[in-house]
RNA sequence: GGUCUGGUAGCUCAGCUGGAUAGAGCAACAGCCUUCUAAGCUGUGGGUCCUGGGUUCGAAUCCCAGCCGGAUCACCA
C-alpha cells in the first residue's frame, strides 16, 4: 500500500475513533509537505472541524496523536494552524526503497488480454514538403503519448495517415515536370522530401509571378487573376487526371511520393518514432462516400438542389457542414469518416486519439458528432489531442515565406551542438561512442524542450538562442543519470551489499518519497494525456538527487549499510529517470 | 460577430481536482572542483499571478463581467 493510502485510511479511522465521523478515505488526500515545514506529507484538517468542534490546531494535534499511536508508518507529527504535518518513519522509507529496488518494472504497467485498445494517430504529413518543427512537436507528442498509454496498461496501435493526394501534391508534380529537367534525389544529392519541397516552393513562386503579371497587364483584381491563372488550371487538370486514374500522372505521382517517403522514413528514424500501421489518403479518400450517402437515408445528412450533401449540426450548436461537393467529390471531413471506417475494420478500437494541432479543433468537434451519429461506438468520445503551435519570435512559421525550421536541419544542429559542448570529455573516447552520445544528448535536448511544456499551449522557439544544455533541460537529466551510473560502476559490491539497518536521513527520505510517487505521475500523465507531467517530474527528481549527490558521499561513506542504501537509492533514481525519460522517447547515455 | 483557447519574474515555463510565505530554468551578480563526472551545487536581486467583482475559514486555482493575444467559423487538407 502506498503511503498516501495508509495516511488516508489512518485519518479516516482517526476521525471515526475520535469524533464518530464517517469520512471515506478517498476523500482525504494528503499532499507533500512544503519544504519550509518539517514533515513528508500534510493533511489539511479544515474540512474536519465541523466533526471535531475544536479549533484547527487542536484538531490537527488530536488526529496526529492518534495516528502516531495507531499507525506504525507515522514517525512524528506537528501541527501548524490547520495543517497536520506527518513525518514518516525512516524505517518505512527504507522498506519502500527495498521494494522499489526489487521491482524491475516499477511504475510501468503491462497490457493484458483485458486491456482496451487505444489507437493513436499522429504525424499525418503532407507529401509535398519536408517535415518542420511543428511536425516534430506532433511526432514527439504522439509517440510519447503512445508510450505513456502503454505504460498505463493499454494496448496501443500507433498509426499515421499520410496525406498523399490533392492539389498541393499536383503543384509539386507540375513544377517538377516544368522546371525539374528530370532531376532526382540521387542526381541532386538531396533527400527526396526536400527536393519535392523545393518544387512546391518553385510552383508558388511562378504562380505568384503569374498573378502579379495578370493584375498589372490585364488590370485584373487579385481574385480575377487567380481565376485566370493557367498554372493553377494546369494543376487542377492534373488533379482531375489523377482522380481519373491517368497512368502517366499516376506514375509520376507514385515516383515522387516514393522519394518523399524515403526522406520521411529517415527523419522518423532519427527522431526515434514509429508506426504500427500507415494509412494513405489515396486509399481512403473514396471510402467516406458510402457512409455519407447512407447517412442521407438515415436522415443524418441531406442533399441540396445542386447535388451537394450536407449535415445539419445546428441542433448541436454548430453549423451546416459540407460532406460531398456538387460534383460528388469528397472533402477532408468525408475522408476522415472513411478512414475511421477502415480503421474500425482493421482493429477493434475502444478509443481513438487524434494528435492534431489546435487549429483543427472545430474539425474534430464535427467529426466526433458525425461519427457518433453514424454509429461508431468510439465516435462520441474520441479524443482530439489538440496541441499548440510552435512559434518563432516573429510569429507563426510560414513555409511560403521560408521561415520554417526544418526538422532535419534542427536535428543536425542539436547533435552538432552536443558534440561541441562535450568535445573536451570525449577527447580520449572511441569516436563512434562519442558520436552516439552526441546523438542521444542532442536529441534529448530537443525532445525534452518540446515535451516539457503543456501540450495545449503554444510555445516559442528562438533559433538564435537555440536549445540549451544547462538547467531545466534533457541533458541535465542525462547527466544526472550518467553520473549515477559512473558511481555504480565503481562500486564492485553493489549487487552483494546489505542495506538493512540503515536509516535514511531527511534528504534521503524525501528522495525515496519522490521516487515512490512515480507510478502516480505515470497514471496522471495517462489520464490527462500529458507528457509534460513526466518531464517535470523527471526534472524535479534529478534536481533533488543532485542536491543529495552534492551534500553526501556515497562510495566513501563508512557505515556499510548506509553506503549500500545510498548506492541503491542512487541506482533506483537512475532507473526511474530512465523509465520516465523513455516515456518521452529519450535515451540515457551510460557516460557523458 | 459566434465558438474555443491562453494571459504567472526582464525572457521561457511550472503550479490550476481551492490550502501555509506563488516556484524552476535562462539572463545578471557573488561563491563552491587535490574529494563519487562543475552539462553540477549554493546564495543575491527580481511578482498589482491581466483588471474588477463574487463564492469560501481560505482563490494564481472555482464563477461572472471586462481588457489583451491566438485559433477557428472554406465546395483547402
Amino acid at each position: 500500500m502506498s503511503i498516501e493510502n495508509i495516511i488516508s485510511k489512518g485519518v479516516s479511522d482517526a476521525l471515526k475513533a475520535l469524533y464518530g465521523v464517517e469520512a471515506a478515505p478517498e476523500t482525504i488526500i494528503p499532499q507533500t509537505t512544503k519544504k519550509e515545514f518539517e514533515g513528508n506529507l500534510t493533511v489539511v484538517v479544515f474540512p474536519f472541524l465541523k466533526g471535531s468542534r475544536k479549533a484547527p490546531e487542536a484538531t490537527a494535534l488530536e488526529i496526529g496523536e492518534w495516528l502516531k499511536e495507531n499507525v506504525p508508518a507515522i514517525g512524528d507529527f506537528n501541527a501548524v494552524k490547520g495543517f497536520l504535518n506527518l513525518t514518516i518513519a525512516p524505517g518505512f522509507w527504507l522498506s519502500q526503497l527495498q521494494e522499489i529496488a526489487a521491482d524491475k518494472n516499477f511504475g510501468i504497467r503491462k497490457a493484458d488480454e483485458n486491456s482496451d485498445l487505444v489507437m493513436v494517430e499522429y504525424s499525418s504529413p503532407n507529401t509535398n514538403k519536408p517535415l518542420h518543427l511543428g511536425h516534430v512537436r506532433n511526432n514527439l507528442l504522439g509517440y510519447s503519448l503512445a508510450c505513456i498509454l502503454e505504460a498505463n496498461g493499454h494496448k496501443v496501435v500507433k498509426t499515421n495517415i499520410v496525406n498523399d493526394r490533392g492539389i498541393h501534391i499536383c503543384k509539386s508534380m507540375l513544377a517538377w515536370q516544368k522546371w525539374g529537367n528530370g532531376v532526382t534525389p540521387e542526381t541532386a544529392g538531396k533527400k527526396g522530401d526536400h527536393l519535392i519541397g523545393d518544387f512546391y516552393v518553385e510552383f508558388d513562386k511562378h504562380y505568384k509571378a503569374e498573378i502579379k503579371e495578370l493584375m498589372e497587364r490585364e488590370n485584373m483584381t487579385e481574385d480575377e487573376a487567380k481565376g485566370a491563372s493557367t498554372l493553377m488550371a494546369e494543376a487542377r487538370e492534373m488533379l482531375r487526371k489523377w482522380e481519373a486514374g491517368d497512368p502517366e500522372v499516376r506514375q509520376l505521382w507514385k515516383k515522387m511520393n516514393e522519394w518523399v517517403y524515403a526522406g520521411f522514413d529517415e527523419t522518423y528514424k532519427r527522431l526515434g518514432v514509429d508506426f504500427d500501421k500507415i494509412y494513405y489518403e489515396s486509399d481512403t479518400y473514396l471510402e467516406g462516400k458510402d457512409l455519407v450517402l447512407g447517412g442521407i437515408e438515415k436522415g443524418i445528412m441531406y442533399r441540396k438542389e445542386d447535388g451537394s450533401v450536407w449535415a445539419d449540426l445546428t441542433q448541436d450548436g454548430l453549423d451546416h457542414k459540407l460532406l460531398l461537393r456538387a460534383d460528388g467529390t469528397s472533402v477532408y471531413m468525408t475522408q476522415d469518416i472513411g478512414t475511421a471506417k477502415l480503421r474500425y475494420q482493421d482493429f477493434p478500437i475502444d478509443k481513438m486519439i487524434y494528435v492534431v494541432g489546435n487549429e483543427q479543433n472545430y474539425h474534430f468537434q464535427v467529426l466526433s458528432l458525425l461519427l457518433d451519429k453514424l454509429g461508431f461506438k468510439w465516435g462520441k468520445d474520441l479524443t482530439h489531442f489538440s496541441y499548440g503551435m510552435v512559434e518563432l519570435p516573429e510569429g507563426k512559421m510560414k513555409s511560403r515565406e521560408g521561415t520554417v525550421v526544418d526538422a532535419d536541419d534542427l536535428i543536425d544542429d542539436m547533435i552538432k551542438g552536443a558534440a561541441e559542448t562535450s568535445a573536451d570529455r570525449f577527447a580520449d573516447m572511441d569516436p563512434e561512442e562519442a558520436a552516439e552520445i552526441s546523438r542521444m544528448v542532442g536529441l534529448g535536448a530537443l525532445k525534452y524542450f518540446l515535451l516539457k511544456v503543456d501540450p495545449r499551449k503554444n510555445m516559442l522557439f528562438n533559433p538564435k538562442e537555440s536549445i540549451d544544455f544547462n538547467g531545466n533541460t534533457g541533458p541535465f537529466l542525462q547527466y544526472t543519470y550518467a553520473r549515477i551510473r559512473s558511481v555504480i560502476r565503481r562500486a564492485d559490491d553493489f549487487e552483494s551489499c546489505n542495506m538493512s539497518g540503515a536509516l535514511p536521513n531527511q534528504k534521503e527520505c524525501a528522495l525515496i518519497q519522490k521516487i515512490a510517487d512515480f507510478p502516480n505521475v505515470v497514471k496522471d500523465a495517462g489520464t490527462s494525456y500529458s507528457p509534460a507531467l513526466i518531464a517535470n517530474y523527471a526534472y524535479d527528481l534529478a534536481k533533488e538527487y543532485n542536491q543529495f549527490y552534492h551534500d553526501y558521499s556515497i562510495l566513501k561513506e563508512e557505515n556499510p549499510a548506509v553506503r549500500c542504501m545510498r548506492l541503491h537509492l542512487s541506482a533506483v533514481v537512475a532507473r526511474t529517470l530512465k523509465s520516465a525519460v523513455k516515456l518521452l522517447g529519450m535515451e540515457m547515455p551510460e557516460r557523458m
